[in-house]
DNA sequence: TTGTATGCGTTATCAC
DNA sequence: GTGATAACGCATACAA
């Protein structure tokens, strides 16, 4: 493999300058130029980025530690982390954690060996001190999910306002008595959309009542899990609002499998607005997350970040959206 | 940040008796072993593996470009891979291609400038020259997709034999009158479903009637669309066979929209086996890849082309398996 | 068992 | 404009 000094030997020329017409850095006569440039070709020359990174003390490479990729809401967040990243001359190492803590700080290890300039969290399972650890020594940047306590930035929507909007919206349609399914974890959106939630009813003179409030774990058979103790309990409520579509979508199939009919018999709605949720009979009732443009802001803050920009941690807010369809409209 | 000088000077011993601590090269005595972990740790020392890099050549990484990371189905492939590379050693690193060939190559750079150790390719859009090429220079390995001409081993299911499986299915259940909805697409996977769809049937004594194979992009609109056509065409299969999930379950969104029901009027089945093929309604019939083991033995052999263990190309097929669901039991 | 010295491929500083 | 050369952090051949 050709080397910057094979390059400069078959061109004539030192390898500063060779360095010089790679990286533009400075001046170089045409002639200088031109040998260069058809050496290059000539032994189909590639840079080792291995030394120039030494040299450079950076990467040009992000970490973006995801807890799956098989969940298709990331995927479009993580588009736009990738056109942010690329368009600045960055690369993305999309990261598996599998929600595994030590797999994290596996991963993290590559930042602080050097071999990427920072990272960008989406739903951490490390405690708020070590994330603040982190962030104290490496540019990092929270997108959707983030630790409140946590001395570093983070990207996402208003959860709390989401979740509001959504129960409002059941509201509006007449529902009075309106379960919950959420998630027993410890996920700052899972707390704000409960408080939404909670905000939203009492607004109406509502009282919360906890035996309408039941927990699965984001998928698809926990909805229909979460779904089933209402019948059991025989408490069902008119209207269902789950913290993620993939639950609602298992809520109708408990709810069919009682012989009961979507949005007539109960109204369901759900959170994310994933691909899925359209293709779904009925259309699913759903808040649209910004994905695209929460991996765009993400990947911009961590550049500043790592660029020295910004030294102080910042919160970004991004605007929901309501989508409405068959699931809730009887 | 220390350096691996800084730990020698404060240990009192050469960098290279701290290397060797490191790496567990050679004998230490153990008096220097300790005197070295007690300065890593007073240090807070974290090797820059850009400095370990650059000497030995090699990054301990591995490319890993799919077309998209939306697809449910590379979600368990990956994890396979995951999990050799890690139990390895080895890191690897998703790239997200959007089956555009500027981007594969884009992210083929990191390869050729010694970031990566080597490549699997997830359906590449690569001509089989270029990628030949690549495998000539570099370590790859090709999973599930693959180029047929390409010097460069591959790991996958036969495709030819499965698309048989499924369509004997069909015929076993009584029908005669069977679609297929393929893709209009260079995939091997695509050509070779084909051609067990045209064995099935012939084998049965089936003329192939080329008004009943429609196209589609793999996506659950374009299985709708590709439906309607039938309707349209008012030349309605008792079956059909979609080669991807997604399509399948636009296929069936669009019997529903003209009052029929699955499978009573239309069978339908599908291929890939996503998690969605289990949580529909009705449940899907598809045919299932033993996805996480393709990731498993594609990284596995990865490795071993990067040891230099393997330098002829290799051909690897793994089981695949009928997963009978209501779509098609009427 | 340990230390010295060299080089991996690159960029940047300086002197010319 | 250009070239010689010193880093960057690490691993290792060789000498001791």
């Amino acid at each position: 493999m050709a080397t910057i000094q094979d390059v400069a030997k078959e061109a004539g020329v030192s390898v500063a300058t060779v360095s010089r017409v790679i990286n533009g850095s400075s001046k170089v006569s045409p002639k200088a130029r031109k040998a260069v440039l058809d050496a290059i070709r000539q032994l189909n020359y590639q840079p080792n980025l291995l030394g120039r990174n030494l040299r450079l003390m950076q990467t040009k490479m992000a970490l973006v530690l995801l807890p799956t990729i098989s969940n298709p809401f990331y995927s479009m967040i993580v588009k736009g982390m990738e056109d942010v990243a690329h368009k600045n001359g960055y690369n993305v190492m999309l990261c598996n954690t599998n929600s595994d803590v030590s797999r994290e700080k596996v991963y993290l290890e590559l930042m602080k060996n050097r071999l990427a300039d920072g990272v960008i969290f989406l739903a951490s399972e490390m405690s708020e001190e070590e994330l603040s650890q982190i962030a104290m020594r490496f540019p990092v940047v929270q997108c959707c999910e983030y630790k409140e306590e946590a001395r570093a930035s983070h990207v996402s929507i208003d959860n709390k306002a989401a979740a509001y909007m959504a129960v409002k919206h059941l509201i509006k349609q007449g529902h009075r008595k309106i379960g919950l399914i959420s998630c027993e974890n410890s996920f700052i959106s899972t707390k704000q959309r409960e408080e939404g939630y909670k905000i939203a009813l009492e607004e109406e003179g509502i009282l919360v009542d906890l035996s309408l409030i039941k927990h699965g774990d984001y998928g698809f058979r926990s909805g229909i899990r979460a779904m089933n103790q209402f019948f059991i309990e025989n408490n069902v409520p008119t209207a269902v609002f789950c913290i993620s579509d993939s639950m609602a979508i298992g809520a109708i199939k408990s709810i069919w499998a009682k012989g009961l009919k979507v949005p007539k018999d109960i109204a369901v709605m759900g959170f994310d607005d994933i691909n899925f949720a359209s293709m779904y009979s009925p259309g699913l009732t759903t808040i649209a997350q910004p994905q695209y443009d929460l991996g765009c802001v993400s990947m911009e803050l961590l550049l500043k970040v790592i660029g020295g920009e910004i030294i102080e941690p910042q919160t970004i807010y991004l605007e929901h959206e309501l989508i409405i369809r068959e699931s809730t409209l009887g």
